[in-house]
RNA sequence: GCCGAGGUGGCGGAACUGGUAUACGCGCCGGUCUCAAAAACCGGUGGGGUGUAAACCCCGUGUGGGUUCGAGUCCCACUCUCGGCACCA
């Protein structure tokens, strides 16, 4: 269809509407459909409009999801992906989705990989990219590490055994070094929901603090802990390491307990992490033997080694102040370490001894020397200052994010474009040598180690640098990666020069409009944002924000429930298109309810958007062969306020949050208007040969009109037969008239003391001392003052009026 | 625990800036058509009460308070449901 075509050329404005591209599974559902149906809706509103509207589609195909399932059907996954794609567009067509085809996208093809590699080198270049040791979830059964979202309580999703954690050289991108970025530009994405932003906020968690330096008794380097309470300082009475915490072999040389500690050790780390964060864990632990000083008190205080202090944030050193942290507060109890308050409760003090869970609230500071007696906010100020004055400690501010872990020890995925050479380590591969190509005969099956490992021509090869003897890299990318940047690849689908025309991305770009499943409001958004920023500061790209707008669609769901295979609840769109036509289908889903909440499927609710199809078919076609006519003269204007007003309202609801669900239902209320309005003519019509009357011709072009985003194919046919040459699409979108929507008279609510009495039908222009009058002169409202004297009147006018006794 | 969203008829949901609560649709009830049923179409439909009727009254937006002439809407306190994060020092 030329009609989603982009003209690069047009002096339009430019509109990007980006719907999520989807995973190539077997078969799209009602509920896939929702996100696509509101997109499309939104790009043929904007296209009547009359902007120069960019609709692409493409394929999320590389990943883990569709090899186990290529796996389970022994066939390759390119077989499966690219079968299950052209199923896919197939639906994408039976729902009157309209793409520019022309610009499709397909992720695990060479001519995309070859530009997700190029983006990989680029951070590599850059810098933001890094091999290193980290612990994996893994899982003793499948032989393979798992995406954290693929670890369900703690348990393989696919198996159910519980997930190990595992030591493995990985590869990350450095996106901890944008966490202050990409947690202030959050302020600029004014048209995302507030929610998404949250769970960003709270994902980047960025927590301001000191970090401390506690001298070791005995001599050596002290130990620096990280706290966001300095103000409970005085009150740290032993300090916590992680079990995995580096130094502590150095600190175990000379202790007698040093055996209970490797022996706790040893079993803690083989614990899998999310075993480890459990809250309902029980805390244990273990005294090493060694002391150091709080740097406040000077006093000495032991250090202990404990299952809740994780290594992966702050320094994996713990100050614990047990009597104002509750997890400290919980330690502290079990091993009987003293409790020390330095923060007391206005009104009612604390006693250490007899405190049942940890004081974590504002207060005033007490044992803490020279603070005593302040305010808890106002000394960790001072003492703040005071500890970077002694050099004690630093001001620091603390992320939550990790560097984002993008190497997966499997087959479907974007080969990782480096050489590992025994002489020059891991060298990237020079640009003209991309793509690295994912060999296609190999045994993908999962063996604890990327496939690849077995595909000799594609392993051996020789170092770009030194020309020795060296291997590539058998890891692939993880499908996040190719995701973060394809919106980018749209402008220039078939560019074989480069990742993305820049004149052309940063003429299109940020997209005017994204659309997809609140699922991915952290990982791929957050990713997004990332690779944008970083191909900005690399003068690629001239904005740093890809998505302007963004809308978040709920699910639909069907018995209570997501549907899903399993569980038998997949409603398929296949045989409801085929009996009910694409349009009762669309109709029925924006209709379903306010689109950014879930909404439950329901096959009556369907049968209720046919009938209203049906009717307003009728009408227009009745209409087209002249056998209706008004009622009356004065429907004319009626009608026209009727009709400008639904035009008012649904184009309201496209401009603003996409009330689909209320824009339909003033249609509704249209044709229920025009049915109201019109008669049959006697004798059937055309024999009367008289003229349609204006207001009902134009009544029923605003209707067709305003239907088309909705039911577009439905639209299209009456727009013809209303006699128009041209496609329903151009014709614009229609303008209201303000003079239509004047009235002569209104309803005004009449109330005594506060309750609704009464009615009265007065001009529009009446005054408010003669509608006072006209009022309290009524019967109905007489009955109600009788002898009572009137102590106020309220008149909002046009509305109602309130008579106070 | 923290953060966020929400609670309105039998159901999905409307309600602009505090001003007619329940638009629109589903379901249900009644009718037309039919031998009959389904479909289709037309009409009615918050709960309770007074009245032969026309009408009219009372109660009603999770709970309890408050502000206001007037509260689904604003304020305070609670409660339940859903979603996200969660031993982050």
């Amino acid at each position: 269809m030329g009609l989603f075509r982009m003209d690069p050329a047009s002096p339009k404005p430019k509109y990007y509407c980006l719907v999520m591209f989807p995973y190539p599974s077997a078969a799209l559902h009602v509920g896939h459909g929702r996100n696509y149906i509101i997109g499309d809706a939104v790009v043929r509103y904007k296209l009547m409009r009359g902007f120069n509207v960019l609709s692409p589609m493409g394929w999320d195909a590389f990943g883990l999801p569709a090899e186990n399932a290529a796996i389970q059907r022994g066939i390759h996954p390119k077989t499966s992906a690219l079968n299950n794609i052209q199923n896919m567009k197939r639906q994408l067509h039976s729902w009157g989705v309209g793409y520019d085809w022309d610009r499709e996208v397909t992720s695990c093809l060479p001519d995309y990989y070859k530009w997700t590699q190029w983006i990989f080198l680029k951070l590599f270049e850059r810098g933001l990219c890094y091999k290193a040791k980290a612990p994996v979830n893994w899982c003793p059964s499948c032989q393979t590490s798992l995406a954290n979202e693929q670890v369900v309580e703690g348990k393989c999703e696919r198996c159910s055994t519980a997930v190990t954690q595992k030591e493995l050289e990985q590869w990350f991108f450095r996106i901890t070094e944008y966490a202050e970025r990409l947690l202030k530009d959050i302020e600029k994405l004014e048209r995302w929901p507030e929610r998404v932003k949250i769970m960003q906020m709270n994902w980047i968690g960025k927590s301001a603090g000191v970090r401390c330096l506690f001298p070791l008794e005995g001599g050596g380097d002290p130990i620096e802990c990280y706290t966001t309470r300095v103000d409970t300082i005085f009150g740290a009475t032993y300090m916590v390491l992680a079990p995995e915490y580096p130094r502590l072999g150095e600190l175990l040389k000379n202790s007698p307990k040093r055996a209970d500690v490797e022996q706790y050790v040893e079993k803690e780390t083989n614990v899998s992490r999310f075993e480890r964060t459990r809250e309902d864990l029980e805390k244990t632990g273990v005294f090493t033997g060694r002391y150091c000083l709080n740097p406040m008190t000077r006093g000495k205080i032991p250090i202990w080694v404990a299952n809740y202090v994780l290594m992966e944030y702050g320094t994996g050193a713990v100050m614990a102040v047990p009597a104002h942290d509750q997890r400290d507060f919980e330690f502290a109890k079990k091993y009987k370490l003293p409790i020390q308050v330095v923060i007391d409760r206005p009104g009612s003090p604390l006693n250490g001894s007899q405190m049942e869970s940890a004081y974590v609230e504002d207060g005033v500071m007490v044992n803490s020397g020279p603070y005593n007696s302040q305010p808890n906010r106002a000394a960790m100020e001072k003492m703040a200052d005071e500890m970077e004055a002694k050099k004690s400690g630093r001001r620091a501010v603390q992320f939550r994010l990790r560097d984002w872990l993008i190497s997966r020890q499997r087959y479907w995925g974007a080969p990782i474009p480096v050489i590992l050479c025994p002489k020059c380590g891991p060298v990237p591969v020079p640009e003209q040598d991309l793509p690295v190509l994912l060999p296609e005969n190999v045994r993908f099956k999962p063996t604890g180690e990327s496939p690849l490992k077995d595909a000799p021509d594609f392993v051996k090869t020789v170092c770009p640098r030194c020309g020795s003897q060296a291997s590539r890299e058998i890891d692939t990318m993880d499908t996040f990666v190719d995701s973060s940047w394809y919106f980018l690849r749209y402008l220039s689908p078939r560019d074989a020069h480069q990742a993305f025309s820049k004149e052309l991305v940063n003429r299109w770009l940020p997209v005017d409009q994204y659309i997809g499943g609140v699922e991915h409001a952290i990982l791929h958004l957050l990713y997004s944002r990332f690779i944008t920023k970083v191909l900005k500061d690399l003068g690629h790209l001239e904005f740093d924000e890809p998505f302007g707008t963004l809308f978040t669609q709920g699910m639909i769901i069907k018995d209570g429930a997501k549907m899903s295979k399993s569980k038998g609840n997949v409603v398929s769109p296949d045989e409801l298109i085929e009996r009910f036509g694409a349009d009762t289908v669309r109709v029925y889903t924006l209709f379903i309810g306010p689109p950014e909440r879930d909404a439950e499927w329901s096959d009556q609710g369907m049968q209720g958007a046919w009938r209203f199809l049906n009717r307003l078919w009728r009408l227009v076609t009745a209409f087209t062969e002249g056998s209706i006519e008004l009622i009356s003269k004065e429907a004319a204007s009626l009608l026209r306020q009727r009709a400008h007003g639904a035009l008012r309202k649904v184009t309201q609801d496209m401009e603003g949050d996409f009330h689909f669900n209320t824009a339909i239902s003033q249609i509704m209320e249209l044709v229920n208007e025009l049915y109201k309005g019109t008669r049959e003519i006697e004798g059937g019509g055309k024999a009367a040969g008289h003229a349609p009357d204006p207001a009902l011709k134009e009544a029923v072009e605003i209707l067709v009109r305003l239907l088309t985003p909705f039911a577009p194919h439905m639209a299209e046919e009456l727009w013809s037969r209303l006699g128009h040459g041209e496609g329903v699409h151009s014709s614009g979108w229609p303008k209201v008239d303000e003079r239509a929507l004047q009235v002569e008279s209104v309803t005004v609510v009449v109330q005594v003391n506060g309750r609704v009495r009464h009615r009265v039908e007065v001009p529009v222009e009446v005054g408010e001392e003669e509608l006072k009058k006209r009022v309290l002169s009524e019967k109905a409202i007489e009955r109600w003052i009788k002898d009572q004297a009137v102590k106020q009147v309220i008149v909002v006018p046009g509305r109602l009026v309130n008579i106070v006794l």
